[in-house]
DNA sequence: AAGGCATCCAACCGCAGCTAT
DNA sequence: GATAGCTGCGGTTGGATGCCT
């Protein structure tokens, strides 16, 4: 497997093109195409190799490059995408008209993962990050201060530093569900601890967990996540994805009965495993068609997640959790005054 | 106003896959 | 099958710009 020296040629120039060079390359290829493009910059009179004319063409002069900020529903597209492909940006930038390869990782980068990173979430996996007590003492100087400015410090650091130790074990609880629940991706190339099959997530673990979650005393000193207080949403219309189920307003009979929640839960996971891999009630299935560009109202996850996560709803906005632990949490990066919050 | 720092993004580098010989 | 050449892709770099002190 050779490669290419075109770029290793010397006297052959290198950076920022000119926009002499730049209507040579264009009236080249719109006059006879890009045809080989080891030969182009000779045959287009370019002092440049042919790698860097293919790519000043292709990310940046091609005549159908979108320009400008990246629409909520583009940034949308590429966390779907992302999360199933991965680093793979020539595949999702196929799926975004209009935009390369090389501006989407370079908006991936800059913008989106770091979102993912402060919300306490893998960028590559897209899921919650195992390693959250990491992240406890910046959670704790984030929090007393917060409460410092609130309540005029009357709460000591130390009860503080406990009642946060109490409520970061129940969110890292509420996350490994969260990610239990979730569909891997395609190539299912997580770390260890990560479920790779349907039968991964049957274990008693995933069971105590859901029962050590819903006999939480929520309706006693609620836990409050560092920056997440929620006033519940009245206007759905301010939810930039309010296609998606509203978590804040579903009510379920039993939303202050931990064990018919219990039940409900265990329910829809007994329902997944008798369906099998196949039904369409399990959210492992991945959409298999490669057009997955998600439209508003296709959005509605699997009918067992959807379930799932409403419960998991029911729990969070009784106890501040809410934007943290629903399983449409890719969604709430987009909004920045969740995001805000947290920063 | 000026210097330092952070962010953005165009462009480069090097690897991998494919094809031709 | 081995080798060479070409193209595409993803990671990284560095200059330009903006922001902060």
């Amino acid at each position: 497997m050779g490669r290419s020296p075109c770029c290793d040629e010397s006297g052959l120039k290198k950076g920022p093109w000119t926009p002499e060079e730049d209507q040579k390359l264009m009236n080249y290829i719109q006059k006879n195409g890009h045809g080989s493009w080891r030969a182009l910059p000779k045959l287009a009179g370019l002092n440049r190799c042919g790698k860097s004319c293919r790519l000043r063409w292709t990310n940046y002069l091609r005549p159908d490059i979108k320009r400008g900020k990246f629409s909520q529903e583009e940034e949308q597209t590429i966390l779907n995408l992302h999360s199933i492909l991965g680093n793979k940006w020539s595949a999702i930038a196929s799926h975004l008209p209009g935009r390369t390869d090389n501006e989407i990782k370079n908006f991936w980068n800059t913008h989106l993962k770091k979102k993912l990173i402060q919300m306490g979430f893998d960028p590559m996996t897209h899921r919650p990050r195992t390693d959250i007590f990491s992240s406890l003492p910046h959670l704790l100087a984030l929090v007393n201060l917060k409460e410092l400015l609130d309540h005029g410090g009357h709460t000591s650091w130390d009860e503080q530093a406990v009642r946060l130790q109490a409520e970061a074990a129940q969110m890292a609880r509420l996350q490994y569900l969260q990610c239990l629940l979730q569909p891997p991706p395609a190539n299912n190339s997580f770390g260890a601890g990560s479920p790779s099959n349907l039968n991964d997530i049957t274990d008693m673990e995933t069971i105590n967990l859901l029962s050590s979650l819903c006999s939480y005393q929520l309706d006693q000193n609620p836990p409050q996540y560092p920056g997440a207080n929620f006033e519940p949403v009245q206007d759905h219309n301010s939810i930039p994805f309010s296609h998606l189920p509203d978590l804040q307003t579903y009510q379920t009979p039993s939303l202050n009965n931990n064990k018919d929640m219990v039940n409900q839960a265990e329910d829809q996971f007994a329902v997944v495993l008798s369906q099998g891999q196949n039904s369409p009630n399990n959210p492992w299935n991945i959409p298999s068609s490669s057009n997955t560009t998600p439209s508003p109202t296709s959005m509605a996850p699997p009918v067992a997640e959807t379930s799932i996560s409403n419960t998991m709803g029911d729990a969070c906005s009784t106890s501040s959790f809410g934007g943290v632990a629903n399983s449409a949490w890719s969604e709430l990066l987009l909004e920045d005054s969740f995001f805000n919050e947290i920063a």
